[in-house]
DNA sequence: TTACATTACTTTAGGCTGTAAGGAGTCGGC
DNA sequence: GCCGACTCCTTACAGCCTAAAGTAATGTAA
């Protein structure tokens, strides 16, 4: 059973993805704090870069500051803010300026590859699927940097709006194919791709009658095994969808305002 | 750490996906079977509609249906498999034929549309992010039908994928809103609005440069703002969404045909 | 009819998880 | 010097998945 923060807690988890990086160096009794909001974050983030989201626990953050699991209580409510630090602290890394003089297609292409990127090399972001929007700087400056990217097309701002949500949807869905290939081939040792072939046969096997049923499936199915073995042919795959999905995406923006004007 | 399946679980999980719905008259020495797989999974498909991915467990499966957790393991060999038996039963409520007289635009739409409330039927469906693709029955068939209905289009078979796993993902992220908006005003009684309100309203105290900082994301809030309070907004705004990102992409697909041909 | 193999299901147990509660030690301010 | 505030620890509990072993039920073969 999922519980919502109350009304308290949410001011401190605000707070938290708010307030100042440095704190004010605290003056008061107690002892000094040896870690901080920032350590153990960055903590966690490494740990999920590392072995992923499964790996990430109370007990393992604090381990890797020499401290137990209790410890990291004192700066953070529990481990769901913990995450909302780490998914909105990522998203901040995303650049947010671009050389003016380029077109808004250009500008937004090269961002959704920065959100590409970002996303290969932190692949627990599609694992955080956030009960509510983490409404933190990192989760504002994203927006605020497609909705202005994107507001130059001239459209009017809900319309821009919707055109940022697609985007960053398809950005989503498309990395996740690649990070999930990377992630499993790091940890089986077999490619996606031996992966693959096993299951195929496997299918093959198992369900006959296959092409009957799924023709078209079964088609795409047959081109991709004419790939020759030891290519990374999925993430490519994935990259291919990424930018095919990208560039229908644009399309239908420029369509947009063409009907606009 | 995740484990993934080794090449005897694989080939169980297939035959589980696979296998005859109605089993053979099992017959041979030992008690009658009580349950199964299709009851077990049914049983779970219940669980997760009714209250969520958090409220699963194998506990709960089997006491709803009068066992232990552990008889569960008779028929499924863990809670991943479980899942994935989930996950693809449900893809396979979506309707596979449509009338065959209807533009692949409007074949699209309506696709679009039922994928659309298969989600919102099903929101568990989003948080289930298969490490690798589930290739049972029901994704062949969505990817089927799907595939079918773009090939129409006449673009080669490998961009009619990429088109597909757009689709889908436009579909996925802009579900995701609307059904986290649900499911956040069912559990906590506060709707969705007036929880957004009170964060705005927190953001405005704790926050007070935003509009300098994020001059575009503060004029869409003061749109919203401005909405009349009551209103289910941030659903329709979530269905707006949709709506707009998959006009974008068949504005995108229409393109594409006129530069192919 | 009497073993026996096979299967369904339970109980027990172990190693994880997040986190509530209470105690120990450390420091600044009076 | 002491008090109160503060950090961090130990302990504990409830929950999770599931391995292992035990029990009861059933069909087949001797």
């Amino acid at each position: 059973m999922v519980v919502f923060a109350g009304q308290g807690d949410a001011r401190r988890s605000m707070e938290l993805l708010w307030g100042p990086r440095v704190g004010a160096p605290r003056t008061g009794p107690g002892p000094k704090p040896g870690l901080s909001v920032e350590a153990i974050v960055a903590a966690a983030i490494e740990i999920a870069d590392a072995d992923g989201m499964g790996a990430l626990s109370m007990r393992s953050v604090g381990e890797r500051l020499g401290r137990t699991a209790m410890a990291l209580y004192t700066y953070v409510p529990g481990k769901t803010e913990l995450v909302d630090l780490m998914y909105d602290r990522t998203l901040g890394e995303l650049p947010g300026e671009f050389a003016p003089d380029r077109s808004w297609r250009a500008v937004a292409l090269a961002l959704a590859d920065e959100l590409w990127d970002l996303h290969l090399r932190h692949p627990w972001l599609l694992q955080v699927s956030p009960a509510r929007p983490v409404l933190g700087p990192g989760e504002f400056h994203v927006q605020e940097t497609l909705l202005r990217v994107l507001a130059e097309t001239g459209l009017p701002l809900p319309r821009v709006r919707w055109v940022v949500s697609a985007l960053f949807n398809v950005v989503r869905g498309s990395v996740q194919s690649a990070a999930e290939s990377r992630q499993a081939s790091r940890e089986t040792g077999q490619s996606e791709e031996d992966w693959w072939y096993a299951r195929s046969a496997l299918l093959g096997e198992l369900v006959p009658d296959l092409p009957a049923r799924f023709p078209t499936v079964s088609a795409l199915g047959a081109d991709m095994a004419a790939v020759p073995a030891g290519e990374p042919y999925l993430e490519r795959e994935a990259r291919l969808a990424f930018e095919a999905g990208l560039e229908l995406l644009l399309d239908g923006v420029e369509a947009a305002i063409v009907r606009a004007s």
